[in-house]
DNA sequence: CTGGCTCATGAAAACGTTTACAATTTGAGT
DNA sequence: ACTCAAATTGTAAACGTTTTCATGAGCCAG
């Protein structure tokens, strides 16, 4: 890249001063009319474009935000991060992205990447907002930040998120509608996912409310062989839940598959809801019950809130933003009471 | 974000000078070990962070590319990023990223801004590798660039991408081994993306050779309405198509359900292929036959070739990666010759 | 001792902007 | 023509780094 032209140069060519190039360019001071054309005139000429690292160092504003998420390969985070940079794109910032494959101790490198960068904002969904390191440093320095999915409880920070317990309860409450007696969760990791832990903690607490068993709890890694694995466990023991709720949608769909491999049909004999509300759930057969995150509407909820609180206006707030329950063909009602379970081994 | 400690204020706690300071962040020159520890001390305890803006002014590197792709919500780009992301991240690059949503007229300003912010290469994917104004640019400013997903004809630069028009031929093969002899295709607006045309010509080709009549040619807005009435259309004639190919998965799928509201049924009476790859396309019903593009692959090969020449070592080329045709449901052999033209309108 | 090394450090000049301040021009009012 | 304010422009100092060059200290061979 042969080094471009800088404000010196048209300043040169149009025979002013860099400083009434500056001035046309940001136009905030008014100029002479036949002025600024001259330097249009130059800056045409020689393709100037202003090198935003001068001018960031000089007014500390970068008009870049920046974005860490767990992974772009769930469409849950793709389509926020889709809200987010549109969002910040119509207010004239820039995103700086980073994902980290959902380990935790890559956070923080990450972030202090983006921070030398000198971002203006971070939005982040990290694994566990209220024992979060990096996020008390964040605090401590005063950098404006929006988490986004979590929710952080002892902690006075903003974030963008869903009432993850109540949409637990909701599934509860269409799952024992439907007759379901057993119930169960498969979860990711929960030491990676605030988010799963509270989506369990509702779910429980209206199983509970209804007199019946608490859930099982089946943790796994988010790998399709131990996913089958971990299915293959809980229904080879009796009393196994004739209905599963899953912390994400796309482990829901893996769930799915597990079960079919252990000829085991979904709706059935087994129930599976998910949660996220990623398109692709309306799209597989049986088409996925799950709860619907306003996801596009959360990245920009996101961006204007840090705008928000960029400009000053704004106080440090958690979001809480509407879900809904979709139901779908993966969710039934509960066939005889024992049938799931009266499966040797599959 | 108050204001942070600067390399000056290290210097002065550590009581050096700031060159000193610099040289022990930048571990190339030797300094006495002791003073590394004096610097290393006032570096944690104010918490310093070089700024990037600064180094960059000096030194004419940001560690940043810029990336723009149509969009985030499609697997197939959100897991192209992924890829990039990660390569670059593993060689101490940032991200910047925007998408365009398909609107090759956003092209321009997305990258100048990422340009304005001194990114050191680009990852584009864009409408018209050929007849880009935009691309045409860069060249002349010699901005380093890799092109994703497109591939240029007529111009010499650098791409990562497969080779469409031979994966169109396979399809046409496929189909026609499955005794289907009236095929088309249905694409998004051939105006916003020369890898339609591409695999188009392979596919055309393949049909002619085969002495067949040259597909019919449905070009759609990626709308569901829009989808669903083109395909409507194109069912209400006489003679139509028993297989279609899709220019991607996401309009592929979209078609399948289109199929399904009129009650034609996936693959006996229309087979449906579609292009990418995009993991979901296992999921639905029918599980999608499809052309599988090595994605992630394929983020990770731009920013390695992109590392490449900024060493100065690569010239520009095209690397065409390999494609596989993955066969799935909704690709069966066909039925009754006009089974799928006998419905009068849907 | 002296000369000539190497090694560690400091002083200061960049990099490309913006902006406070000063200087100049302009034009209106007398 | 003269004054004065307003409008426009220029000068130069920052912003936070890196890096060239110079300086000085220590060391070894002669």
């Amino acid at each position: 890249m042969k080094t471009s032209a800088t404000i010196r140069d048209v300043a040169k060519a149009a025979g002013v001063s860099t400083a009434t190039v500056s001035r046309v360019v940001n136009g905030q001071v008014a100029t002479r009319p036949e002025t600024a054309e001259r330097v249009n005139a130059a800056i045409q000429a020689l393709g100037f474009r202003p090198n935003a690292m001068g001018r960031s160092l000089k007014t500390a504003r970068t008009r870049t935000f920046g974005v860490m998420i767990p992974s772009l390969s769930n469409p849950v985070f793709a389509d926020v991060v889709a809200g987010l940079q549109e969002a910040a794109q119509a207010a004239g910032y820039s995103v700086l992205m980073t994902s980290n494959n959902y380990r935790p101790e890559a956070e923080d490198h990450a972030v202090d990447t983006m921070l030398s960068h000198q971002v203006e904002g971070l939005v982040l969904t990290v694994a566990d907002a209220d024992e979060s390191a990096l996020l008390d440093r964040l605090d401590r320095e005063r950098v404006p930040y929006v988490l986004l999915h979590n929710h952080p409880t002892s902690r006075n920070c903003s974030a963008i998120t869903v009432d993850n317990a109540a949409a637990g309860q909701v599934v509860a409450r269409e799952m024992i509608r439907l007759g379901h007696r057993r119930l169960g969760m498969v979860a990711g990791a929960f030491s990676a996912s605030d988010r799963s832990r509270a989506r369990y903690v509702g779910f429980a607490r209206d199983i509970e409310v209804a007199g019946l068993a608490p859930p099982v709890l089946a943790e796994v890694d988010f790998i399709q062989d131990r996913v089958t694995q971990a299915i293959a466990e809980l229904y080879g023991a009796s009393d196994a839940p004739t209905a599963l709720f899953c912390s994400t949608d796309l482990l829901a769909i893996s769930v799915i598959g597990a079960l079919r491999r252990l000829d085991i049909s979904v709706p059935e004999e087994v129930s599976v809801v998910g949660f996220d509300g990623i398109a692709f759930g309306q799209l597989t057969h049986p088409s996925l019950a799950t709860v619907v995150q306003p996801t596009r509407d959360m990245g920009q909820a996101a961006i204007q809130h840090l705008l928000g609180r960029l400009a000053g206006g704004s106080q440090p707030r958690v979001h809480l933003l509407p879900t809904v329950f979709r139901s779908g063909g993966s969710l039934g009602p509960v066939a005889s009471p024992d049938r799931a379970a009266r499966r040797p081994h599959a």
